[in-house]
DNA sequence: GCCCACCGCGCG
DNA sequence: AAAGCGCGCGGTGGGC
């Protein structure tokens, strides 16, 4: 294929997923009006209530006191100022741009200074009770003005209908709007609940359910880069690469990293690593989150991993100043290690994939993905060696999402895809279809996406979530296939 | 009143 | 040399 042009195979999958996706936006998805309605309600009554009781703070007064009518609880401007410059807190993250003589932290250049970032991790360690029981309301206000408000606002006949593109992201994923429906609050729970309840089957009776690729940018990982210790460790049910690595960083057996430890390793070493942080910035948030953190112990014992980690001698951070070599003995020199291992010992292929993939791209000033799409122009070093993962990885679902609804019209099936997020796909089926949709959508994932796309070499495989009839997004518990038939998974 | 950059934050 | 990838959206505040 001539360079500077996307394959016609490409062309293909992005033709067949626009039609499948304008589909899915014509179906749209049935909301809870009557919950809608007492949600904005109760949220706008929450952000009241908590403002009011702000308002009676002596920081409020201080506040008040210099801005007078132009105090805006809202403002991070204001807040920076309160804190920083009157009550004489001192800032320790400060904001990606500059600003001309602002408050004069940290010199960028001549008259331009760092702006100290009033982020809720920014202010994590300010333990004064306006500051938390600010973002208690920031929290409310999100849900109601970005969330609520946006479902409201797109409401036609009880249905949203957000839009999925595909000319949008530069690594040919798909983005979402009006309502955006691929940010919708999971992680913290009491948000979850809020707006996901909201979210219900389109027929009564009916199920609302899931389709997850599991794993779905290691799996494709595994196969972009040839890489055949990470192909082992998604092909493996009983290997576990955040295990193991969370093994090296905190200095236990292997087989004791569980639960949140086993979580830290995950998602603040391995996944960060993958996307091209380095090992202060990691260093640094592991530290920050096991100095937080009071109840990280060492699974089975009541010692918390900050004391292990200094019985092994490890009881400084260190500096993670970018510009400096880190000091032996420091828990950063310990990460430099760690890091080392990660690539060079566990993942050397992964590692020589990285340096011939860039200058590969220096050379021809572009890529192509195993999908076929071309990419081009001034890029980091960080995008070349992401875009060529996060792209094929959501190629996976477009492809599922196409021969999922041809299944679906060609059997005359009522069912209705309603929605989709990088790596899942949200549906509404009657009971009597639910069993034949769960185990049409595990065959083409397991089976048939990997004969039409050669490169995948490492096991696709799916993770069912199903409501119970009439029960909302929220509701959907894992479900599994035990001897064919599809069930609550516990 | 409109536009824009920036910040902050929700998701994968 | 770069230093965590990709999105959309709401609010603030400055400039016109």
């Amino acid at each position: 294929m001539k360079r500077g042009v996307s394959s016609p195979e490409a062309y293909k999958l992005f033709h067949d997923g626009i039609i499948v996706l304008s589909e899915i936006e014509a179906n749209g998805i049935k909301i809870d009006t009557e919950l809608l309605k007492s949600t904005i309600k109760a949220t706008a009554d929450k952000v009241k209530e908590i403002k009011e009781e702000l308002q009676t703070s002596e920081v409020w007064k201080v506040w008040k006191e210099h801005y007078a009518d132009k105090a805006n609880i809202g403002s991070g401007q204001q807040l920076a100022h309160v804190l920083f410059d009157i009550m004489k807190i001192k800032p320790v993250v400060f904001t990606e741009k500059g600003s001309l003589s602002d408050l004069g932290f940290g010199k960028i250049s001549d008259g331009l200074y760092y702006k100290p970032s009033t982020s809720e991790k920014a202010l994590q360690d300010i333990d004064h009770p306006f500051v938390r029981r600010l973002f208690d309301m920031k929290g409310y206000e999100k849900v109601g003005g970005t969330f609520l408000k946006g479902i409201k606002r797109e409401l036609v006949d009880g249905f949203i209908h957000p839009f999925f593109d595909l000319h949008t992201a530069r690594t040919f994923r798909s983005s979402s709007k009006f309502p955006n429906f691929q940010n919708i609050p999971k992680r913290d729970k009491e948000m979850a609940e809020a707006i996901r309840k909201l979210f219900i089957p389109r027929e009564k009776g009916w199920h609302f359910w899931e389709t997850d690729f599991k794993g779905a940018e290691v799996v494709t990982a595994s196969c972009v880069t040839g890489d055949r210790a990470l192909r082992a460790y998604v092909s493996d049910k009983n290997k576990d690469m955040h295990r193991d690595t969370g093994g090296d960083l905190f200095l236990l057996p292997k087989d004791s990293v569980k639960g949140d430890l086993r979580h830290i390793s995950k998602n603040q070493f391995v996944f960060a690593e993958f996307y091209g942080s380095y090992y202060k910035l990691t260093a640094k948030a592991i530290w920050d989150t096991i100095c937080r953190e009071k109840k990280l112990f060492v699974p089975g014992t009541e010692i918390h991993i900050k004391d292990h980690l200094a019985s092994k001698g490890i009881s400084e951070g260190g500096l993670f100043r970018h510009d400096e070599d880190p000091e032996a003995g420091t828990f950063e020199y310990h990460v430099k290690e760690v890091e080392r291992i990660f690539w060079h010992e566990r993942f050397p292929e992964y590692t020589k994939w990285k340096k011939k993939w860039f200058e590969q791209y220096q050379k021809e000033g572009g890529f192509r993905t195993v999908t076929g799409f071309w990419i081009e122009g001034p890029l980091t070093k960080n995008a070349v060696l992401n875009y060529p993962i996060q792209g094929p990885a959501f190629h996976c679902l477009l492809w599922f999402l196409i021969n999922m609804q041809k299944w679906l019209r060609k059997n005359k099936m009522r069912t209705k895809l309603v929605g989709q997020i990088h790596d899942s796909c949200e549906g509404n089926s009657p009971p009597d279809e639910i069993q034949d949709v769960l185990g049409k959508a595990n065959e083409l994932v397991t089976v048939d996406l990997p004969k039409h796309f050669s490169w995948i070499t490492a096991p696709m495989s799916v993770e069912v979530a199903v409501a119970p009839p009439d029960g909302s997004w929220f509701d959907m518990k894992e479900w599994k296939c035990f001897d064919g038939v599809w069930k609550l998974a516990a």
